[in-house]
DNA sequence: GTTAGCATGTAAGGAGTTACATGATTTT
DNA sequence: AAAATCATGTAACTCCTTACATGCTAAC
């Protein structure tokens, strides 16, 4: 504890949720993310690489560096001996330790603003399959209200409006309006189907109690 | 020229934008923007003071310092000579200069990326009544192939994808998918009309050329 | 008389991007 | 042998946010 932690981007997350499905070098890395959340964003390397430095600092990661395969030790012991082994070009391995997959069911368990705010919802979502079911209902459920203030403000700012707008201004209102309606009934969708879950999950487990012959709750 | 203009943000072309309508002080100002563009971005006043006091120093604005009002000088008058007229707080309204209303044309003829991604189209839009036809139909066209491009570029590279993914995973995919399509059949639609639009003007110039005398083509 | 909303600002800093620089490997 | 793609990295910068600081005015 105390390590100074996380500066709190959502680009830590992403590597770190990535490189916990497998190891990977930078440049496969974003490209991964990349097609993970295209649709909502896009990371450059100039954010990528000092990410995984400090991840490396930080002892999150390890770099494997590239193993010296009979290719590359080849073609480079022919002009070697002078560049001690500096400038060497290759694939560079970033592996999750201990403390990284810690980092990250930490990161998984923030329930707050920092997971469903615009940013770093689809993030957030994104590896949920590592996130408790609890957590990924208050998340659900966070941005729901977030995107439902939104509309709040947006319908009465609209209603108390003197001047009546011109058709562009009318047309991305509604363009926007839907848009986002469209993701409360998503959100909805998800939480009922968590919900459930989260029913079935206790009704089999009330279901083995009932089983039991020193069971509580007989009936109710 | 040379004036050193524009940092680019697309604070300076809302700020411009809606003064263009009317003048209004910072808060007002903030109001407005937030609930014209809420449901795309939200700006502060962190943001909007200072680019507000960009735009004084560049010319392109003007402030309207507040009234001496017969309230406020009365209310002041009991305890005013000694302060000689700092610290007042009062409503200080913006204004548009000639300058102002150039830059904001010129903003708005810009068809390039800085009109299309995401950040700044509803922006654009939003000012779409003051924006040339033409440049119009380049920014909505410009936005559906950026659209189209990641729309390619996620839809290729889960084709690629070996390992099938987990549930969560995918129903973000789909999500981020339908939302995409989503927007460029909305772009497809306004991008038809506008097409419309421009047909409709050519062909009453052309109406109106064809009923002169000396007109030079008569069929074709 | 105190909370809530109106009104204006500043300092520090966060989370990235762009543009650049370099070089290896594969394809054409 | 040229072009494309793979691969890693850095410096400078951008645009905006957060948190703070201040004070007026209206409503309860």
């Amino acid at each position: 504890m105390a390590v100074a932690v996380g500066k709190g981007g959502v680009l830590e997350l992403a590597v770190l949720g990535s490189l916990n499905e497998t190891p990977l070098h930078g440049y496969e890395l974003r490209k991964r993310l990349n097609a993970l959340l295209g649709m909502f964003r896009a990371f450059s390397y100039g954010s990528l690489y000092p990410c995984l430095r400090q991840l490396l600092v930080n002892g999150l990661i390890t770099e494997e560096p590239p193993e010296e395969t009979a290719a590359t030790t080849a073609a480079q012991a022919a002009r070697d001996a002078s560049p001690p082994l500096a400038g060497r070009r290759s694939k560079i391995v970033y592996r999750l330790t201990a403390e990284g997959k810690e980092r990250l069911q930490h990161l998984l368990t923030q329930a707050g603003p920092s997971a469903w705010e615009d940013e770093s919802f689809g993030v957030h979502f994104a590896f949920f399959r590592h996130t408790e079911a609890e957590v990924r209902l208050r998340i659900l459920e966070g941005r729901r209200s977030r995107l439902e203030e939104r509309l709040d403000a947006v319908r009465t700012a609209l209603a108390r409006t003197r001047e009546r707008l011109d058709s562009y201004t009318l047309e991305l209102q509604r363009h926007g309006l839907e848009s986002v309606e469209r993701e409360v009934r998503w959100l909805n969708e998800l939480i009922d189907t968590e919900r459930a879950q989260a029913v079935r999950a206790t009704t089999e487990r009330a279901d083995a109690r009932d089983a039991e012959p020193l069971s509580d709750k007989p009936n109710e």
